[in-house]
RNA sequence: GCCCCCUUCGUCUAAUGGUCAGGACGUCAGGUUUUCAACCUGAAAACAGGAGUUCGAUCCUCCUAGGGGGCGCCA
């Protein structure tokens, strides 16, 4: 059911992803802007960008940056330069002053008030809540003076515009259900669905793939499409993303920018991943590379039921990416995001750089344990921590016991351990546990404790090997010696 | 209110006019183990409801319910 109404193979594949800047990129536009540039990459076509900053008085040149910076970050790059629609404003003006003087479009004197008026009245009347189509009709004599027109576009009143949508299907609208909207406004600048025809055609838009918001549009820019004499692009409309709770993404849950993910310590490759899941599948492919992703991806496979976000699934591919990378590049990916970190400056102090040295060291076992490099990062903090560690709840247990008597006996058997390595460290405290009678457990616990002030950690053996004898022996001692009583 | 879209395990999804309805995340139970994680094994878990078409419907059609989107001189 789901056929391409044109596109010859041989026509280039031009996709357009087309933000409005008046906030950050979020993460239903990062997945349109991902779905546009696997489908311009597959194809070999291109993928241009589009700022859709006509809106003056909400779109700011940080949101601008913010996007181009999350497009970026996300790893998704766009031919050419970005086009900013307000600069075409000329143009658009001109294809709506034409339509008028072709008989397509007509002078509206309406008032804001008057059109508020008719909104209220066709609501209490039960019907839709459009412009009545009062000025198509009234001749421009009557047009009260003083008041500058806007020009609303003559939608055709009788048979129904179709959309033949790669996603969706056959969607049909009937005509008296879309009404004259303005496609030019009494101060001479053009509006949203005016703009975007005009620049979909001059751009050479091929694709327009976008979220299903904008279905409706769909069939409004098609008819001014017709009007203009101009072929339409193929259509495919995403399913929306929802939060967990199945509602409206809201900033609670998922909507939020991109660089706040960069912030939670996500990985680029896993959120690609992960929001290619979205709406979109290759059989039971699951994790994939790019390359693999650009191989496989089409209209076609793309699912028409909305999805909700879930950051659990999205936390178990970053973990996967992160076990997937190599340790040197981890620690340049932490060196990057410190500074996005709340407490960023005060951390890349105390680190230094023989703790970047040392994290490195540890990644083996640090990486295979974390989620997020934010995690990876506080599951690392014994690397910098000074002495005497703080113990949290869990740690102190482990030492209260019998467990503080265990380090002093074993203290000793590690002073002598020549030379300070994984292996001869691991000899010592074996034969020590044997001896005692203990399982590993029991002395490696303690040791955790003492030396990471955690219940949890990498391998106690490496733990031992990269803070080093002195530090190693001096952070046991604290131990021991807090234990002897006041 | 009107128009449009959607509905398979908790979540993301696969498949098919005849299947034990598959995979992944999560959950639970084991295993491994110096902790945690990772890893391995196993388990529970879905075709929204109702009609119709058909020898046979999860799959095709219609209706209902539920969810979502749109209805601006916003984009």
């Amino acid at each position: 059911m789901r056929t391409a109404p044109r596109a010859p193979m041989s026509e280039k594949v031009v996709t357009r992803f087309a933000p409005s800047p008046t906030g950050y990129l979020h993460i239903g536009g990062a997945r349109t802007a991902l779905f546009n540039w696997l489908y311009a990459r597959a194809k070999g076509g291109q993928l241009l960008l589009r700022i859709e900053d006509t809106d003056q008085a909400r779109s700011t040149e940080g949101a601008i940056l913010a996007i181009l910076d999350g497009l970026r970050w996300l790893g998704l790059d766009w031919d050419g330069e970005p086009v900013y629609q307000l600069t075409r404003a000329e143009r658009h003006r001109e294809m709506a002053e034409q339509l008028l003087a072709e008989g397509k479009a007509y002078c509206c004197y309406a008032s804001p008030e008057e059109l508020q008026a008719m909104r209220e009245r066709a609501r209490a009347e039960g019907r839709a809540p459009g412009y009545d189509g009062t000025w198509r009709h009234r001749d421009p004599s009557e047009a009260p003076t003083g008041v500058e027109p806007a020009i609303r576009f003559k939608a055709p009143r009788e048979g129904e515009t179709v959309i033949e949508d790669r996603v969706q299907g056959r969607v049909v609208f009937a005509n008296k259900d879309l009404d004259d909207l303005v496609i030019l406004r009494s101060d001479g600048t053009p509006t949203y669905n005016l703009s975007v025809v005009v620049d979909d055609h001059d751009m050479g838009i091929t694709h327009v793939i976008r979220g299903d918001d904008h279905l409706t549009n769909a069939a409004r820019q098609t008819q001014i499409f017709k009007a203009l004499g101009w072929d339409t692009p193929i259509y495919a409309h995403l399913p929306l993303i929802h939060g967990p709770d199945g509602a409206k993404l809201s900033k609670r849950h998922g909507a939020l920018g991109v660089e706040a993910y960069r912030a939670m310590g996500y990985l680029p490759a896993a959120l690609r991943n992960y929001l290619v899941r979205l709406g979109w599948s290759h059989g039971d492919a699951e994790i994939m590379s790019t390359e693999e992703m650009i191989r496989w991806f089409d209209l076609d496979a793309i699912g028409r039921s909305a999805a909700r976000f879930d950051f659990v699934k999205l936390e178990n591919l970053n973990g996967h990416y992160l076990r997937a990378m190599p340790d040197a590049e981890i620690v340049k990916r932490l060196e990057a995001l410190l500074p996005e970190l709340p407490d960023g400056a005060a951390l890349a102090k105390r680190i230094g750089k023989e703790g970047w040295r040392k994290l490195e060291r540890a990644m083996p076992g640090l990486k295979e344990r974390a989620k997020t490099l934010v995690e990876l990062l506080d599951n690392a903090s014994f690397l910098f921590a000074t002495r005497p560690l703080a113990l949290d709840e869990q740690a102190r247990k482990l030492l209260d016991g019998s467990g503080r008597d265990t380090l002093a006996t074993l203290l000793p058997r590690l002073e002598v351990v020549e030379p300070w390595t994984q292996a001869g460290l691991e000899t010592a405290i074996r034969a020590f546990a044997d001896e005692a009678g203990l399982k590993l457990g029991k002395a490696a616990q303690p040791l955790r404790a003492a030396l990471t002030g955690r219940p949890t950690s990498p391998g106690i053996f490496d733990v031992l090997e990269i803070l080093g004898r002195e530090e190693s022996l001096a952070r046991l001692r604290d131990q021991v010696h807090a234990s002897k009583p006041a």
